[in-house]
DNA sequence: GTACACTCCGTACCACACTACAGAGTCAAG
DNA sequence: CTTGACTCTGTAGTGTGGTACGGAGTGTAC
């Protein structure tokens, strides 16, 4: 039986790869359907058959989504990867487009983070709690040229 | 300027707001209902009058969005200001629990910016493209102390 | 060879975050 | 005044991202 074409290959069925990945098995067809995953191999019986490299997959778009992208940004995302060896301008274009962005959610992300820090150091001061420069500064883009924020 | 009644306070109608923080007004009553934004004034013929700062307020809540938190979230982010002089303590845990999550996510954005970079260097050097070692180690709560910060 | 877990497909349903009316009242320029 | 843009409340509908069946077939351990 298990007559595999190539060696060593391990092939998970669809809960096996639920369960490493912590997604749903239904979420994982879900996501066939939306084109986040390729159809896989099927047994003779239908069973889907995937390699383990679809997990990672999986691992990639649940984070990705914890970082504020849609299904659709992550579906262009993964297939940034595929289009490289094709056209690679476009590829180019759109890559560096993605790392602006990144590189705007980091800088937010940051800003959040000074401000949380703000607010524990004045939980701990017991200052008077009162003007709220609080949150600005985040809007994106920003090249603040005005006030000198909050840096600790 | 137009100047009001008591000190130099410009009040706001929603669609002021809405023209401002790129929000739409249904949007915005949506999020009073949720309890994203306080109930503003009214004037006496039943519209909402607005100080400035909701702009800023609606600027951060889209902003988060933007970097994957739930509106529930946000509104937990928000409250946490207000509650600082009030309960301490959980105040405190509170913040530093977002902190942590914050920063995983800029470990995360950072992964996956070198992944894109790497997509365009290959794309430049026409390297077989083929391994494909992308996207991983972005799991959350991985510690590099690799890449240090913002650099462009 | 029969339990029993697993898988298949399809459809329906869910929560979240809006978005779009309808029908009535308000404001401000001309 | 009138007129037209703006606002009010309430309810209904939309798009995204799943989640939960039902009824059938499959795999395998005993």
């Amino acid at each position: 039986m298990a007559l595999v074409g190539v060696v060593g290959m391990k092939f998970l069925k669809i809960g096996e790869v639920a369960k490493q990945s912590e997604v749903g098995i239904e979420t994982i067809r879900f996501y066939e359907r939306q084109g986040l995953l390729a159809e896989p191999e099927r047994r003779p019986s239908g069973y889907r058959q995937y390699d383990e490299s679809v997990v990672a997959r999986l691992l990639f778009i649940r984070r990705a989504k914890e970082l504020g992208f849609t299904l659709s940004e992550i579906k262009e995302l993964i297939g940034l990867w595929f289009d490289v060896s094709t056209r690679c301008v476009h590829v180019r274009q759109r890559a560096e487009q993605k790392i602006t962005d990144i590189e705007d959610k980091i800088q937010s992300l940051k800003k959040m983070k000074q401000s949380l820090k703000k607010i524990i150091s004045q939980c701990e001061n017991r200052d008077a709690v009162n003007e709220c420069p609080l949150w600005l500064g985040l809007e994106r883009r920003n090249n603040n040229a005005d006030d000198s924020a909050s840096a600790t």
